[in-house]
DNA sequence: ACCTCTTTGTTTGAATTCAAACATACTTGC
DNA sequence: GCAAGTATGTTTGAATTCAAACAAAGAGGT
């Protein structure tokens, strides 16, 4: 555990993982520097397997993977486990228990590989330093942004997981990517599979929903491209 | 619409609301009004059944529930309305898309009473005046500690709603319920029919299974008193 | 051209959930 | 004490989803 300021040329290696980081966006190379020494951003290293954080632990430190790929898990009373994401160079994590005092981490972080992470204490970042950096004000804003921009696609997400028909929930999500992409013809992110795990329903039932309704006429669709009809029987 | 300034007795009216927002956790009333004014809050009204904010429209205020009540709809292409939440007094909303420039709203909000409305321009709010004021930095924190909580609440709900199995989501909620209030007899804030609308599963189905996870042996419930028993068949 | 792998759609019986009843215990107000 | 209302558990047939298999079409490599 070191600190950038007596460290240089460890960030070079990280600036290209950092810089993917939209905590660090519309920051050039030097203003990232800069805004880490400002608010005294840590390296930590993970071998292969270690736990990075353990569920139960707290911390007050939103953490960036800067080489390596890590999980985030969670495990129940019962000992079933549950991959949540799988993390690359450029990600963070742990930022919503950071932001909470004392909030205990639900999820553990298991290294992949052999990890190394820099470490941003949150009352640092979020806490205007006496010099009043100039970067430090955007840093506080990408935060805020990037809460706001996980808090809507969950949002979306809930709305689509709570129908309760595997028709609805197709209906649901490709209205409001319709309405996201400004069209009533787009394309999506995702293939059969992917859709099917994203709105938690099985993949074979959903390929015979997206069949009864191009066969209704409500929608059209190739791929992962689709075309909605909104003015079909109803 | 008009500024706080030049209206002072109309706070007066509205601190009783204002106090039960989490923004201003931790801010005396006087404190309230100087970071109101500091940002330039704005007061507008909306008589009942009036639109206070509609999908497809851009904001970068939050917006603060001073007296009224009102609810958050969504409709999706084909017509079918969803309520997504009921506001009181003290509620806020509009915030995830106040805090991402340029977002479209997704949902529509309107007022179910004659509705008094706190508007406070999300940019004024997270950029740190020039007089920093010694309450502007607490609401910064409390801004980011709101999503933060909002966050993990949804990331909760996503992990249970995941589950394909009615007993799965049950086990899933109260394992991590028992996790949070860090006991494995604990009471939950639902009643039966609430509980079964949160997970998104018929009460019926949900009350079928509970009956079978008692008699397994799995767990103890009478209303929302539960207790678990970590060390069951398995 | 041929083979292999991947993606998507389809089918089928079993498992699960839904929806609508009804029964029972408890509250609440009179 | 009684009536009405509420919360919870149970049952049942219908609808839906699951899980596993198979078919067809296309991509990519040799």
């Amino acid at each position: 555990m070191f600190e950038f300021k007596q460290r240089g040329e460890i960030l070079e290696k990280f600036l290209n993982a950092l810089k993917k980081c939209p905590l660090f966006a519309g920051l050039s190379d030097d203003e990232i520097l800069t805004s880490l020494k400002c608010i005294g951003a840590k390296v930590r290293k993970n071998a292969k397997n270690q736990y990075i954080l353990q569920a139960g632990d707290c911390t007050d430190c939103i953490s960036l993977l800067a080489s390596g790929t890590a999980l985030v898990i969670q495990e129940d009373l019962w000992g079933n486990r549950n991959v949540m994401t799988n993390l690359m160079p450029g990600d963070y994590f742990a930022e919503p228990f950071a932001a909470i005092p004392d909030a205990v981490l639900s999820v553990s972080v298991v290294a992949t590989e052999n990890c190394e992470i820099v470490e941003i204490n949150m009352n640092r970042l979020i806490t205007m330093c006496s010099a009043a950096c100039s970067h430090h004000n955007r840093l506080i804003k990408n935060l805020i942004t990037a809460f706001a921009q996980k808090t809507l696609l969950f949002n979306e997400k809930i709305t689509h997981m709570s129908k309760r028909k595997t028709r609805d929930k197709l209906l649901s999500y490709l209205s409001a990517e319709a309405a996201r992409q400004g069209s009533l013809s787009f394309d999506i992110p995702f293939d059969r599979q992917q859709l099917a795990d994203f709105l938690c329903v099985e993949r074979a039932a959903m390929s015979v929903e997206l069949s009864k309704l191009q066969k209704e006429g409500l929608l059209k669709t190739f791929h992962s491209h689709f075309e909605l009809s909104p003015n079909a029987t109803n």
